[in-house]
DNA sequence: CTGAAAGCGCTTACAG
DNA sequence: CTGAAAGCGCTTACAG
């Protein structure tokens, strides 16, 4: 156990008060007024002594633990197997930690299984009053917002289903859809096939948003629209994408709901020696990584930026847990149209 | 502010001491005994005041938080651009976040650029006393182990340049390296480029392992082998892909020793109409995500299951912050072939 | 202007 | 077998 220096070793050590060490090391805010000569020697001794502030005990007095939740999905369904891994929240997250970071409030992985009403146990995090916060990240049907309310002060939904007039914040998902076609219309594509998942999976508000926004420019252009449904069987991909083909022989161009669908579809065809951008258009109302060498530069789509939405998000908590402000308006958010490669002109 | 229940107003009410309804509601370790009688009067009486134990209170008593730091890389240059996602972590902590929770333990995120030494505010949760332990996410050259170890009582190197006899996590990247290769080898190729970064950027020990792993293999198999390196630059990154294109004539196989080495060539061999599978083969030493509908299941490659990685890795840190045990050995993980798509018979 | 003291909510050694 | 009391390391209202 390593040892650690206390407030009260420095005040021993410096012949003065435990309140003056606390005023002049943590910034106490009491009434205790240090002369600059003793600032100056507690200074010393506790850099001398290596005091490092215990951050539990100033919690404790302060019943604030600074320290923000943050629930992520860990246990949909795709292909029906349990997934674990949602990687798109990664950059959320990170955008998160930074903004907490500055603010110096920490940041707690809180993952959905924690809050799973079935399970008995829930997470310590919740049970035990360690959150100021919490940031909801994605939708996450099987947590009611009503509960999650009732375990943690404040809750704030980021690309949420949940949307309220204060603590949310969202994309402008009629915007993505909107921008997205317009690219494919001002390619000259007068015949468009929207590309999506089957209904049971489409739980997130964006695909309704994206379709709508989508929808109302393929009108107001003219343009012939068709829809594509990818299921997770391998069966029905298999018979989706001979579909696909007769719509590339139709020389119809394809409009994907998000990236997830985009990807299927371009990894499918590729087996095939199809390729996006060469063989076919294709547009996506959805972004995948930002950087990180695993990103989609080529392809043509809405691109988003989930670390600065992070970052922004955790700003929106700081507000909510401020015990004078406690809410903050909620926020939509535009994605930009980013270029690529794969929208042929006609 | 959100009322809350202590143990003093449950014992008021149940008409006991303190330390029974600690005993009966926190498990407590002390000497007291409390009978059937009262301890169901005290958690019914708890469980209609709704009675949460705070938990800071507990880890500030026990000296131990509970809580358990993840430090992940968040400001590496790829493409010179400062870069903050690196999603493959993101299973990981995952799996990290399983273990702890499993354990009673709350997971806090801290990028690495919360201990920049040149930055002179670190991460309140390293200054505060407030990680029992550290898990060290992949490599993370800015911040010296020493530092790391100074600042937190125990450290576990994940996917680590740091490798010692004990504390440490890593995969078994020569096997990778085996494995693939002699995939190639099993496809009937004798001639294979070798794919990768320039040096600068290789780091981390795995593709020294994989390297090594693999040529071992083609040398015994009397396979040609010849290397590209993938750079950043656009300019360079045309010139690979054009020796790419020789390299494909030539029937030579691509052997790529990373994920990003894999996506990177595929994309860009794709915007010339060139499939995987279909105009050439490539095999890969490392692993995409698993699930999430972003995954690489068609490409052949060695699949390493971080969730699970991760998982491990907090059953390790368990030990470690044991005060009994306190350290682990070191373990080498391996990952199995995925057989994929992008492989064609020679 | 300063310092002693109470108290945040627990756990546990100790006295009865 | 039980309960009162000390103490974890801070902050801050309060008395001197």
């Amino acid at each position: 156990m390593k040892t650690t220096t206390t407030l009260k070793q420095v005040a021993e050590r410096a012949g003065c008060s435990i309140n003056a060490v606390s005023t002049v090391l943590n910034g106490a805010r009491g009434n205790t007024v240090v002369s600059d000569a003793l600032r100056q020697k507690i200074q010393l001794t506790a850099d001398e002594m290596g005091y490092r502030p215990n951050l539990m005990a100033r919690a404790m007095k302060s019943q604030r633990s600074q320290q923000i939740g943050v629930l992520v999905r860990n246990n949909s369904r795709i292909k029906d197997e349990e997934v674990n891994a949602h990687p798109l929240a990664y950059e959320f997250l990170l955008g998160i930690s930074e903004g907490l970071e500055e603010a110096g409030y920490m940041m707690s992985l809180v993952r959905l299984s924690d809050v799973d009403p079935e399970k008995h146990t829930q997470a310590s995090a919740f049970r035990g009053h360690l959150l100021d916060g919490l940031i909801v990240v994605n939708d996450v049907p099987a947590a009611s917002p009503e509960r999650l309310e009732l375990l943690v002060p404040h809750c704030l939904w980021l690309d949420n289903n949940v949307w309220h007039e204060h603590n949310c914040l969202r994309r402008d998902e009629a915007h993505a859809g909107k921008i997205a076609m317009q690219a494919l219309v001002d390619a000259g594509h007068n015949q468009v096939c929207l590309l999506g998942h089957p209904s049971e999976t489409n739980e997130h508000y964006s695909f309704a948003q994206r379709t709508k926004g989508a929808t109302e420019v393929a009108q107001s252009s003219n343009v012939r629209l068709e829809t594509l449904t990818l299921a997770w069987e391998e069966e029905q991909i298999v018979q989706a994408v001979q579909m696909a083909k007769s719509i590339i022989r139709q020389q119809m161009a394809f409009l994907a709901l998000d990236i997830y669908a985009a990807h299927t579809l371009m990894t499918q065809l590729m087996r095939e020696g199809l390729c996006g951008g060469v063989h076919y258009s294709i547009a996506c109302c959805d972004d995948g990584f930002n950087g990180g060498g695993l990103d989609w530069g080529y392809l043509s789509r809405v691109t988003f930026n989930r670390f600065e939405m992070g970052l922004e998000s955790a700003g929106m908590m700081m507000k909510i847990t401020d015990k004078q402000v406690k809410q903050c308006p909620s926020q939509l958010m535009r994605g930009t149209w980013e270029k690529g490669n794969t929208i042929l002109p006609r």
